[in-house]
RNA sequence: GUCCCAGUAGCUCAGCAGGAUAGAGCAACGGCCUUCUAAGCCGUGUGUCGGGAGUUCGAAUCUCUCCUGGGACGCCA
């Protein structure tokens, strides 16, 4: 447990005890109550309400009865040196500065942990994300998704989950013979012959490069196959490439995942068939005018759905819900799925199937994201002006950075719909919050180095931190301190946009320490105490950064 | 028609496990570089929190209802 958490605990230990000794209440009787730090820093460094959410218990006024717990309140044991009672009956508490001070050395000792908490207790978790079908390039939503979800897993891996991520590959549909027969046409439109796409084929300037490398390297040699032959081998032969393009893009985007798991490799290990079988011996199966249905109006789905349809093939949900058996079987006691707007008529459906199987609904969480505009000199942007296509997650990172990618798609809300200002993303001005965090960074580094060439020892070097007093360091370290309570709440909430709106109030402070102070001074002492508190400052940015996916940089 | 998301400052959005005078960025205006990076700082102002009702000591936050915008409602994936 770090400082912070410690110091509240012992704050909440006092109050309840001082209420029980004030006989307002009973031990067994005390009732939920908030210690936060108030948002107007004129309320002291931490507020509760407890004497308001005592009234109907105590029968008294919420002032009279903060009275009679401030009596009773050991404020050495808390280590609080100013107490006040405040509007309806919050009751203010003042600390003592060490409270905050200690806070330096331990964020300097974790380094890169700090921000790790214990919240999550290894609950093991499994976040799948993009899951985008390998039949052409990532989109704008893709990358949205991309850029929460693997916000998201980093969050909930410094909160002390054991996390995969994981994305699920659909290579067993529709789509995928699509996939090889638009290859095909392509291939033998490469060698001058006239053959036709197929009526939903992919028309992307990808498919056609790769039928032109593949006539290129091996000329008319699958020309002669079968044509069963020929359809596996496009299959493949797309998938492969399809894959490749996928995991590149990706990892350029840094999001790497650690299970691809493939939707035919649950027809191959007969999972599909089980399920239904499952499914069937709980009694959710029913047939209806040759298909074969699932019950899931039994847990509130609006109606019931096909798993098998007439002709004898699967629906895409029946393989879909063999998948997420199998996640469940790999023993993951939360599954959160991120999906596009579109997507969102198909939680009920999934809730249900889980149910059905005796989970709990609660053990699926779906993550919607709503949908991404693209913005660009004030007018919305459909397609990408080079290539005449939808602007595609490469296209995007090559224009504005990955940085700046990353940060945008996980500034909002996924419940916002979110607006992308191109122009914004990319220039270097103080509009852009990418650079203002980022900057924050580099900044203190150069402190750093000033101190280097002024010749001052002060790593490993003893500290006299009580000289971190003015007002804006005081805030700084406030900020700091928060830090791993920031990262439990996002995590809780699955909100990493909360990191990143932590990040950008981290520099605003330290930006406004750094106009009103000097660091490196004629006074040693001060100036050492400084340079531990920029690195306090340094780390916990960087760590935020790193949450969201963005770069920490030396040098801007 | 049913379901999901949104409606908060001129614009883009936070806040929503109920709490004190509702916040941030941008835009606007005025100031601050002989001193660690001005991609920065300081100051000035703006709100029927979409409307209405309810629950509560207290509602932007919870409930109901209505309005507006977006999305989804397939034996596609």
């Amino acid at each position: 447990m770090n400082i912070v958490e410690k110091v509240k605990e012992t704050i909440i230990e006092e109050i309840k005890e001082a209420a029980i000794k004030s006989g307002v209440v009973e031990a067994e009787q005390i009732p939920s109550f908030v210690l936060e730090v108030p948002k107007d820093k004129t309320h002291g460094d931490y507020a509760t309400n407890i004497a308001m959410q005592l009234t109907k218990i105590a029968r008294k006024p919420p002032r009279q009865i903060a009275e009679a717990i401030l009596e009773n309140l050991d404020q050495a044991k808390a280590n609080i040196s100013k107490v006040e009672i405040a509007g309806p009956g919050f009751i203010n508490l003042y600390m003592n500065n060490s409270y905050l001070t200690d806070v330096i050395p331990q964020v300097i000792a974790a380094g890169d942990a700090y921000g790790r908490t214990n919240f999550g207790q290894k609950m093991k978790i499994q976040v799948e994300f993009v899951s985008a079908n390998p039949t052409g390039s990532l989109h704008l939503g893709h990358a949205r998704g991309a850029a929460v979800g693997d916000a998201l897993c980093n969050v909930l891996d410094m909160a002390g989950f054991d996390v995969s991520r994981e994305y699920y590959i659909n290579d067993a549909g529709n789509q995928i013979a699509n996939l090889a027969y638009s290859i095909e046409a392509r291939y033998m439109q490469a060698l001058g012959k006239d053959w036709p796409m197929p009526e939903d084929g992919y028309h992307g300037q990808d498919i056609i490069e790769f039928g032109q490398e593949l006539a290129k390297e091996a000329g008319d040699k699958y020309v002669e196959l079968s044509q069963e032959e020929r359809f596996q081998f496009f299959r493949e032969y797309g998938l492969k490439k399809e894959l490749a393009k996928l995991k590149n893009d990706l990892k350029d985007f840094g999001v790497e995942f650690d299970v691809w798991f493939s939707e035919t490799s649950l027809y191959e290990s007969g999972a599909v068939v089980k399920i239904v079988e499952k499914l069937r011996e709980r009694g959710y199966i029913f047939e209806e005018e040759g298909a074969t249905w699932l019950r899931s109006m039994d847990f509130g789905d609006d109606k019931n759905r096909v798993l098998i349809k007439n002709d004898g093939s699967y629906t895409y949900l029946t393989p879909d819900i063999a998948y997420h058996q199998d996640k469940f079987s790999r023993g993951f006691e939360k599954l959160i799925n991120i999906w596009g707007a579109d997507h969102h008529g198909y939680i009920p459906r999934m809730k249900a199937a889980m149910q059905a199987l005796g989970y709990n609904a609660d053990q699926l969480h779906v993550i919607i994201n709503q949908m991404v505009s693209l913005y660009q000199g004030g007018e919305k942007v459909k397609m990408s002006k080079r290539t005449g296509k939808a602007v595609t997650m490469r296209d995007l990172m090559e224009e504005v950075g990955t940085d700046a990618v990353r940060y945008f798609f996980t500034m909002r809300s996924s419940d916002a719909h979110l607006d992308f200002d191109m122009d914004l993303a990319v220039s270097k001005s103080n509009e852009n919050p990418v650079f203002y965090v980022q900057y924050a960074h580099a900044r203190i580094a150069s402190i750093f180095r000033k101190a280097e060439e002024e010749g001052i020892e002060w790593k490993g070097v003893e500290a006299d931190l009580s000289l971190i007093i003015s007002e804006k360091e005081v805030e700084l370290l406030k900020k700091v301190g928060q830090f791993p309570e920031e990262i439990n709440v996002a995590a809780d909430q699955y909100a990493p946009h909360r990191i990143v709106r932590y990040a950008h109030e981290l520099a605003t402070l330290f930006h406004s320490f750094y106009n009103a102070e000097h660091v490196v001074t004629e006074d040693r002492a001060l100036t050492i105490a400084r340079l531990n508190l920029m690195l306090a400052v340094q780390t916990t940015l960087r760590n935020a950064l790193r949450v969201i996916g963005v770069s920490a940089p030396e040098k801007m």
